[in-house]
DNA sequence: TTATTATATGAAAATAATTTACAGTTTGCA
DNA sequence: TGCAAACTGTAAATTATTTTCATATAATAA
């Protein structure tokens, strides 16, 4: 059973208790909460008209044992700042930090919409599917290219036998000759892009189980795949909308390569450390 | 430029930015909060075994006027359940749910220290080099590769002449023909891969302007960079820190882009006209 | 009413905490 | 290797907090 309240609440509560030069220095405690968390007694002694010895006196008489006690314990309190002092903060930077926090912010809420959205479900059969694929291949055109790259980059640390190109002829002609023993990972921001929806119709014509990865759950590539992976990202316009999804897109890979690697964890770990020593090899010394 | 973010997260986040001595510091604070948040200069010293003076000096370094200020922002995080085990590497036992909420909170958290370090100088600094070069190149090798390669689709949006290949011996080609008039962003996480080294010590030779993105201040490649815009990630183990950095390496891309965006605005308005134009052609109706 | 006593207060001294100056040491670089 | 720059701890200086002490105020009893 805490009772542990708020300091300021007590005071409040028990301001009558207290006698007049107690009462000056807790109004002015409970008045200039914000001013008060930072204060020195010196400050609070200014502030309130009360001496520094006295308050020194009073946080003891109301149970801590220092005033860096007392201090402490007035920080912990939230106070809500004015609408004024948060935006203010924004209001008069320029424009290349509003710019820079938008993009940011932007990106990080992506993510957390995105992790949000997932569900165990989803995360683990698609992990299952590109664990028991006897090939996987990454596609994605455009922007998304970027993305089907790097998951291209990071499964050649693991054993699974992995397939991506850049180009979209050659994406075409790749998705054409995979089978139902294989494993597509579809990237589509908008999920209709007209190359990216004829690759996909290729994989599901063969057969091949698709996982995709994009932002609208309605889109055509959404209904093709077996699998859809939702990356979330806020709208503002289609540009800042596609540059905060292919950051929670990429994220969504990381998470399935580590799922993976985890699953494989000795397979992989033994990779890995090849992989590391080739890459340490590459560095300056 | 500040997310106020928990004091904690942040030098968790930014260890790896200090020194041994620091580090040290960092390590009791983070292990010890409940203590370190009624410590005195004096106890965090016995505690930590740095001296009294070091830990002053420290706490103005982070951006707190005093230690006390330090103390009162320390004060207002209340502890949660174990952050160790919040954050804490990847071990075989973790479930699906919680490796997928470890490498997005991964990722938020570089985004976080990233954007905190950026300075709206460098920032201003990096657009103005982009938008007066003649020419960019973008280099990069292995998983930075794909960081180059976004940076080169995105700025293709734009009216500046851009330059990126996958290939290491082509970029090395593209550096050597860059001069004085040229911008050439170069991407590494540990800033000490020795091809990107080599390709930067030629753009150097060539007095290429050099706009570095590394996760190391202190890197060979930092050393050579004219601007440097660091990329940040927890330490947790080498796969997953570069994982998250290259995400903040995306969105450090991502800001520049919008950056010089806004101040090409009535060209780069029409170029991404014409871009979308051809963007949503290629979209299914 | 007045003397006595208990309590409260602030100035200033004493103690404690923090910051700075300084000097020895290490580190990085030519 | 030697020089310059940066780092760190000791100790001094500064600043903050607590205690002492002198004084004021209020309550009570004669």
């Amino acid at each position: 059973m805490n009772m542990a309240k708020n300091i300021i609440t007590q005071l409040r509560v028990q301001r009558k208790q207290y006698n007049t030069t107690e009462q000056k220095l807790i109004d002015y405690i409970i008045h200039n909460v914000s001013q008060a968390q930072e204060a020195t007694t010196q400050e609070m002694s200014d502030g309130s008209g009360v001496s520094t010895a006295t308050i020194s006196r009073f946080v003891k008489k109301i149970g801590f044992d220092s005033f860096r006690d007392f201090s402490v314990d007035l920080a912990r309190i939230s106070v809500q700042k004015s609408p004024v002092e948060f935006f203010g903060e924004i209001v008069d930077t320029d424009d290349t930090v509003a710019i820079a926090q938008k993009v940011f912010r932007g990106a990080e809420n992506a993510l957390a919409a995105t992790v949000n959205n997932l569900t165990i479900d989803q995360l683990e059969q698609a992990t299952q599917c590109l664990i028991s694929a006897r090939r996987v291949g990454f596609f994605g055109i455009g922007g998304s290219s970027i993305v089907a790259f790097n998951a291209y980059h990071k499964f050649l640390l693991t054993p699974i036998d992995v397939i991506a190109h850049p180009d979209y002829d050659v994406q075409l002609m790749q998705a054409v000759r995979l089978d139902h023993t294989d494993v597509a990972v579809v990237i589509s921001h908008s999920g209709r892009n007209k190359d990216t929806l004829l690759i996909a119709q290729k994989l599901s014509e063969n057969h091949v189980k698709i996982i995709a990865i994009t932002s609208f759950p309605d889109s055509p590539l959404a209904k093709l795949a077996d699998l859809v992976l939702l990356s979330l990202a806020e709208e503002v316009n289609f540009r800042s909308e596609s540059m905060s999804s292919l950051i929670a897109q990429i994220t969504i890979i990381d998470t399935l390569f580590t799922l993976v690697g985890s699953q494989l964890s000795e397979d992989t770990q033994s990779v890995v450390d090849t992989m590391r020593d080739t890459i340490e090899e590459t560095r300056a010394q």
